[in-house]
DNA sequence: TCAAAAGTGTTAAAAATACACCCATGG
DNA sequence: CCATGGGTGTATTTTTAACACTTTTGA
């Protein structure tokens, strides 16, 4: 510590894009401002990093701590820095970004006492300083991708069919996708593991359950694979 | 400026790796540390954010400053801030990742003063911090990004030939790439200008040269073309 | 005239696309 | 028995991959 050089600082945050999809859409958390600036807008997830956490460790406690979140997925997305984004003067803000299954989360936000929300991503509310450029880049890079990483499967239950994960890529990249290509096409990868097991609880034929193998994915992309729409 | 609330705050800094391609190899700029921590150790050009200056200008400014260069392409590519990366005490690094044309910069950064200097990606010397990693990571993403962006054009002079080009991406893809089928997919995208000028001074049949239609790539970029390998 | 790299076409295999019907189940 | 979504096969087109010889030029 004796080299100290001592400039001004910008203050640092981290904000979260934390996604989630249910029957209707894609869905991203919002929370309600509490304070100034921006008082009573929603905004993202996020506050000061912590001298002695990881940038990462941060996200995870603003996540935790703000709407009660384990998000199955959490990546860096970008670090946005314009002097000028935040009144309160000069704050950097590394945005992350998350996916979680809403089964899991749904109905914790909900009753939460915390002013947390679930709002659709194309019907989003105004957003606090630059959380929209922040939200606009994150649905980019999850449309980018979840074609070519098996992204998708942290937004589902662990059991799944087939239909709900072409919902899902249906949703994410906004256009139709024939079935039976579909279908094809993710059969052969040889990822998803077939259950014994059918939907329960639906007026007409039942579907198969499917799990996504991670075990068999991790081996796969090592021996050169790529995953692939 | 009446809501600030005081946190202690990390050091901020930007590194920056910058790619150049010769005949030889893929090439990264280093700076030779003046000063401790790591003194005489190669490094990552870069250094403390102003308090009014954007991540970018930053970049820029470091660039200029430690190496007089001006680089074609810049753009983010991620933000190390682990604690401990940095003995001098927490300093968030957001890294950056940058192309330019060794044509216009190779002598300036030899005939420098200053202790900067060229290194082939595949050979370089021990570095500081953690500047390792982060030329890892911007490794990874040259190569994964060459290959579905138009970005190898920065690494070339403004005039080439399809042999330089397949070179470019042999290089840095590190496989042996068909010259027919190579050739084919280029000229078929139509991105390429045919001159009406060939190489000079070689003592072989000369090639004829191309040079890469920015215009054109953003007008097909517009209507939904993906450039890719 | 030789060495060195430029340039060029075709064929076969694989992958992507387009498309329509029968099946199982619960109400 | 009917409405609802589940499930399947094939033909066509497009894309990719593999492969070898002739041409031009300067030394």
């Amino acid at each position: 510590m004796s080299y100290t050089y001592e400039y001004p600082r910008p203050a640092l945050t981290v904000d979260c894009v934390v996604f989630g999809l249910d029957e209707e859409d894609l869905k991203v958390l919002l929370i309600r401002r509490a304070l100034e600036p921006f008082q009573g807008r929603w905004a993202l997830p996020g506050g000061f990093v912590h001298m002695e956490e990881s940038l990462e460790d941060a996200a995870r406690r603003e996540l935790q701590e703000e709407a009660g979140i384990r998000p199955g997925l959490l990546e860096q997305l970008y670090t946005f820095g314009d002097p000028g984004r935040d009144p309160r003067g000069r704050v950097v803000s590394v945005a992350y970004f998350a996916l979680v299954k809403l089964s899991d989360h749904r109905v914790q936000a909900a009753t939460d006492a915390r002013d947390a929300a679930w709002f659709s991503v194309w019907d989003a509310p105004r957003l606090a300083f630059d959380h929209a450029e922040i939200l606009t880049m994150a649905l980019q890079r999850l449309k980018g991708k979840v074609r070519y990483q098996p992204l998708g499967f942290e937004l589902l239950p662990p059991k799944f069919t087939l239909t709900q994960l072409q919902r899902l890529y249906e949703v994410i990249l906004e256009r139709p996708l024939d079935k039976r290509n579909f279908r094809k096409k993710l059969l052969s990868m040889e990822l998803l593991e077939e259950l014994d097991e059918v939907e329960q609880d639906v007026s007409h034929r039942a579907a198969r359950l499917y799990r996504f193998d991670h075990k068999k994915y991790k081996q796969l992309e090592k021996a050169g694979f790529n995953f692939e729409l």
